[in-house]
RNA sequence: GGGCUCGUGGUGUAGAGGCCUAACACGCCUCCCUGUCACGGAGGAGAUCGCCGGUUCAAAUCCGGUCGGGCCCGCCA
């Protein structure tokens, strides 16, 4: 039976077998040491006998070893134990050094990463690269633990269909058996339409965008969370779900996982239980106030007043998650509720420095729908939206929700300097491989 | 789409007109080494400096073009 690292200390006195790929050959004459890296970590192997080391001859890293040996208390092992007296038998040999290293920490710099990227394949081995996607994995598993707790139910939603299913965002176009068809930007209309089935659901996707942007925070293929509850009492139900949600996952993520985000150079954690609200003509005001410069003319908050507002809030409210709420109406979809004065029903959270969901109230009635569907410019007839109309038609509660992007709330939560990083395989406007 | 930048062994960097027959670290190969954990030591292989053209007695270095990256803005999440 196969034992893994992290299972060693249980065994110890014990012949045990051990399956891995080799990480780290160091010989030291009459002594050679390696490390064996399986799902659960490193097992360090000390080989004596000549023989047994010969097999390694010529072994890359990443050779596949089957590893039969005796596990020995050991205080100068790293983790107290390693395996002693073994037999060595190489299951997958690789001959060929790997393109990039896989036992230093790789090179971060924004120059870099087309290499970083061009050798994912063999750098995701890298412990440093794992821990960021292991990481990641356990926002998706906290993610979905609160989201069951709170009743909701998963869905997955078609990723190929008819016409763009909001405004804004550019889309793929594609054949599909000789109609035109699109690749979903968002979940948008599903969500909403499945309100009226389960009331509250949640699905975890990825969403295309076709967008000609160059920078550290856009990719073309992301990972949205798409969250949206029925019954709502208005707006402030909705922001309060998303703040409950990203406060007990970033609590929990830094309470679980600390010396792992120490390790990767993560920020310390200031959040507070309940985030600080500033309306978007606040934001813009205080940030003349502070920097002279008037954005009360822009639709949106630019990139500079986003980060500005985050060390704002981290300063004077202990919180590096902030809303900036009352979005402009000019700004708002057909789809969102309209607020009071020229304004949605609708905020955008920011966490450290960058937008990373929109969070609205949706238009429920299906009269007023119809309405700021033709505003828009957007027939409710067409193949793309008819099905949706049909839902309100036949009874949609109040309800409200929001897109979250994974990918920007992982490189956050790590500290990193691009989205692409807490992405395996990032696709952007220049790459579509590996 | 606009602006600004950067391309040097497999990887990360140094060199900024002649000291370059291109240096260093990691990795790789050979040898030595019994407690390493970024092991250490000795030796070695590996780059026509992205590509094309120009200036010059002389170009990795200056200029133009081209290809490929990166960052910012716009757009967007």
């Amino acid at each position: 039976m196969r034992i893994l690292s992290r299972d060693l200390l249980a065994h110890k006195g014990e012949q045990v077998t051990i399956e891995g790929w080799l990480h780290k050959k160091r010989l030291l004459g009459g002594l050679t040491f390696i490390n064996v890296r399986d799902r659960s970590g490193l097992t360090q192997v000390v080989i004596k006998n000549k023989d047994e080391v010969e097999k390694l001859r010529g072994m890359q890293i990443g050779s596949v070893l089957k590893i039969d040996g005796m596990v020995t208390e050991e205080p100068r092992a790293p983790g107290g134990v390693e395996l002693h007296d073994v037999t060595v038998a190489v299951e997958v040999p690789v001959t060929e050094e790997p393109p990039i290293e896989i036992d230093k920490p790789l090179s971060h710099k924004p120059e870099n990463l087309d290499t970083l990227f061009e050798q994912r394949v063999i750098g995701l081995r890298n412990l440093q690269e794992t821990k960021i996607f292991k990481i990641r994995s356990e926002i998706l598993r906290y993610i979905r633990e609160f989201l069951y707790a709170q009743d909701f139910t998963e869905i997955n939603t078609p990723k190929l269909v008819a016409g763009a299913a909001e405004g804004g965002a550019e889309v793929f176009k594609l054949d599909y058996f000789g109609k035109e068809a699109t690749l979903a930007q968002s979940p948008q209309l599903y969500k909403q339409i499945m309100v009226g089935v389960f009331e509250r659901v949640f699905e975890i996707a990825p969403a295309f965008r076709a967008e000609l942007s160059a920078t550290t925070r856009h990719v073309s293929e992301v990972t949205m969370l798409d969250v949206e509850m029925g019954f709502i009492q208005g707006h402030g139900d909705v922001l309060n779900l998303l703040q409950d949600l990203v406060y007990n996952v970033m609590t929990r993520l830094y309470g679980e996982h600390g010396d792992e985000l120490k390790s990767l150079n993560a920020p310390e954690l200031a959040l507070k239980p309940d985030f600080p609200r500033y309306s978007m003509a606040e934001i813009h005001q205080m940030y003349q106030k502070a920097t002279g410069k008037d954005m009360s003319q822009e639709i949106d908050l630019t990139p500079d007043e986003e980060k500005w507002i985050c060390e704002y809030a981290k300063k004077n409210d202990g919180c590096e998650a902030v809303f900036a709420t009352d979005l402009p109406e000019s700004k708002m979809k057909f789809y969102h509720m309209k607020g009071e004065n020229g304004t949605a029903r609708s905020a955008d959270l920011l966490f450290r420095g960058i937008e990373i969901s929109t969070v609205p109230q949706r238009e429920h009635r299906h009269e007023n729908l119809v309405e700021q569907m033709k505003a828009a410019g957007v027939d409710p007839d067409a193949p793309g939206f008819a099905p949706y109309v049909t839902a309100f038609k036949h009874g949609l509660p109040a309800h409200g929700g929001f897109g979250f992007g994974i990918d920007r709330l992982t490189e956050k939560a790590i500290g990193l300097g691009n989205v692409k990083e807490a992405i395996l395989f990032p696709r952007d406007i220049n790459r579509l491989a590996p």
